[in-house]
DNA sequence: TTAGTAGTTCGATAGTTTACGAACTAATCG
DNA sequence: CGATTAGTTCGTAAACTATCGAACTACTAA
């Protein structure tokens, strides 16, 4: 298959899976697929456009939504106006500290549910209950996971700086 | 703060904490949640209607939706022509399963993706490229975690059924 | 200072989602 | 049977979202 057919069947996948689990419009997604599929040397606001089919006035916003979410960046050349947008080099780490959050609201719901159902369900809570038991401790090894690998990143990109 | 109010103040929120998460409509998602804070005994559909306030045919579209996911079930009493709704024991096992399976659509998104990147772009991959493999190693302990409480949830429903 | 390029802002509109009411079905009871 | 209860189906209205084109701004280069 060639490349431009593989990139448009991969931006088509790749965007929906973004689009449902990210929160972000059918054409955000997409574009953010295709920065992920492109080089380090990124694409121009045209490029984009080519390959999507989309409005200026709809690729403009949603560039700016990716740019504001720090999932993308971009840089310019000296004597060219264009901007070139690539992928952060950490989205991955933005994306992993928006799901901590996701899970600390997730733990704090969960205590609440608990509280409320102590209270006034207490037969709820008679046996040793070990459902919902196995299900808190997933979630409390869950965010160390989280917190380990976003540290681990951190990690990674302060070593880098040194050099 | 009586009951009423507390409980209306948590449906409102956990509400809106599945709604995003678990992209049920706004109504779905308060059925639940009030599901989720009632007793053993559970709810007829008009006790549903009284508490949140919804049309007969929305509230039976809605209940429906949640029956069909397994996050909730019903039961009846003898001589009692009305359903009682209550939180499916073990919708804690359905929800990781459906977890289980966006954890992998993701990792196979992150396969194609790098497949595609080192054929085009192999100035990606020249150096350890760790922040990738920080990513992806991630992604392998996230799964194996869930398939974990996957399990240790079965083998508790197992040894239940024994008694 | 004007022409052109790069991108933004602002309504308008098409499409989708959510919930509703009215009319309906199906079961039970007297 | 006829009335009542429990819930479903269907068409529609209201609200929201996504995208567009046209007009606009701002910067650059001749």
């Amino acid at each position: 298959m060639s490349q431009k057919k593989k990139q448009e069947q991969l931006i088509e996948q790749i965007g929906l899976g973004i689009e449902g689990n990210l929160h972000l419009s059918p054409l955000a997604a997409r574009i953010y697929a295709l920065i992920i599929l492109s080089s380090e040397e990124g694409l121009t606001f045209e490029e984009i456009r080519a390959i999507i089919l989309s409005s200026k006035s709809s690729t403009s916003v949603n560039i700016n939504v990716l740019l504001q979410l720090d999932y993308i960046l971009f840089y310019t050349k000296p004597g060219d106006r264009k901007r070139y947008f690539k992928l952060a080099k950490y989205s991955s780490l933005v994306l992993l500290e928006a799901y901590l959050d996701g899970t600390d609201m997730e733990m704090e719901m969960v205590e609440k549910i608990n509280d409320y159902n102590r209270n006034y369900f207490p037969e709820k809570f008679t046996n040793e209950e070990s459902v919902g038991q196995i299900f808190e401790s997933y979630l409390e090894e869950k965010k160390q996971l989280v917190e380990r690998t976003i540290s681990k990143m951190k990690e990674f990109r302060e070593s880098e700086k040194k050099h």
